[in-house]
DNA sequence: AGTCGCCTGGTA
DNA sequence: TACCAGGCGACT
């Protein structure tokens, strides 16, 4: 579910309510939450859930920080928790209307519930988090000064591949999703399936800049509810609000007013202006 | 580089 | 009933 603005919107959240609060306890009710739980897939570390429990209880939450869509919460013995939420997983500071997933307790009493209806997200805990490759091998944070012309020229460079799916890849920009790629296009001027090592000077730049704004834009929006988003406090966003393309599907593009179309590229759903878009 | 599987629920 | 959904990694 969560991009990098509601994902952000989460850590701000819980930085603000549970930094340096002590884990008291934590119920896991169900096994496949745990990265390398054996009921979970294969890369399996023959985690238990007693050794996760041992492992966390006690300790005292001393940052929340996110690469990605993923959370890091560190913890005072220098490892850390690296959630991830992939597409319905909401992090709840009040009691969830839906089963919950994990629990966590802290010694004032109160509870971070983990809530997760089609149950892809996952918790990995870990001693090195600086070292986990499901972080080394993420590209850079669009919103940490990198992200211009220049830096996509290089990126996309020989890349033969729809620039709706090069911008989709966390190994090139980290934190974007279906929603903030096709908003981003579509305010670029930029037809998905255009080849990404194809697209003009003047298209990156104009492409630069549109994903810095949506994503901007939705933090300051505290997030896109369309489907199950929450944030901590169990509100919804603001963000789909101002979509102007996403989920905007024969609708009117705001630019030209032609219908806006949709079709299927690598296995997601795109919208886009079929004038405007080159 | 594209498709499938992981899961569950909402909607046409 | 069928198709759709803010993701990602293992396959081909």
């Amino acid at each position: 579910m969560p991009e990098l603005p509601e994902v952000e919107t989460i850590r701000r959240d819980l930085s603000a309510r549970i930094l340096n609060k002590t884990i008291r306890d934590v119920a896991v009710l169900d096994l496949t939450l745990l990265t390398g739980h054996p009921l979970r897939g294969k890369l399996h570390r023959k985690l238990t859930v007693e050794d996760f429990r041992g492992r966390v209880k006690g300790r005292t939450i001393r940052n929340l920080g996110r690469r990605g869509k993923y959370i890091i919460m560190e913890l005072a013995d220098e490892t850390a928790l690296i959630l991830h939420l992939r597409m319905t997983g909401q992090l709840l500071l009040s009691a969830p209307s839906i089963r919950e997933r994990a629990v966590f307790e802290f010694t004032d009493g109160s509870k971070l519930w983990f809530v997760d209806r089609r149950r892809f997200g996952e918790i990995l805990h870990t001693p090195d988090w600086r070292n986990e490759k499901c972080l080394r091998g993420l590209g850079i944070e669009p919103l940490e000064g990198e992200l211009d012309s220049a830096f996509l020229k290089k990126a996309f460079l020989k890349r033969d591949t729809p620039i709706h799916s090069a911008l989709l890849n966390q190994q090139i920009l980290a934190g974007l999703g279906n929603i903030y790629v096709v908003e981003a296009l579509h305010r670029a001027k930029i037809h998905p399936a255009r080849k990404a090592g194809k697209i003009s000077e003047e298209q990156r730049g104009r492409l630069a800049e549109s994903i810095k704004n949506v994503l901007e834009e939705s933090i300051r929006n505290r997030g896109y509810s369309m489907h199950t988003y929450v944030d901590a406090l169990g509100k919804k966003g603001r963000s789909q609000l101002f979509s102007l393309a996403y989920g905007k599907e024969g609708k009117p593009c705001t630019f030209c007013g032609t219908l806006m179309r949709r079709k299927v590229l690598t296995g997601r759903g795109v919208v886009f202006c079929p004038s405007c878009q080159k």
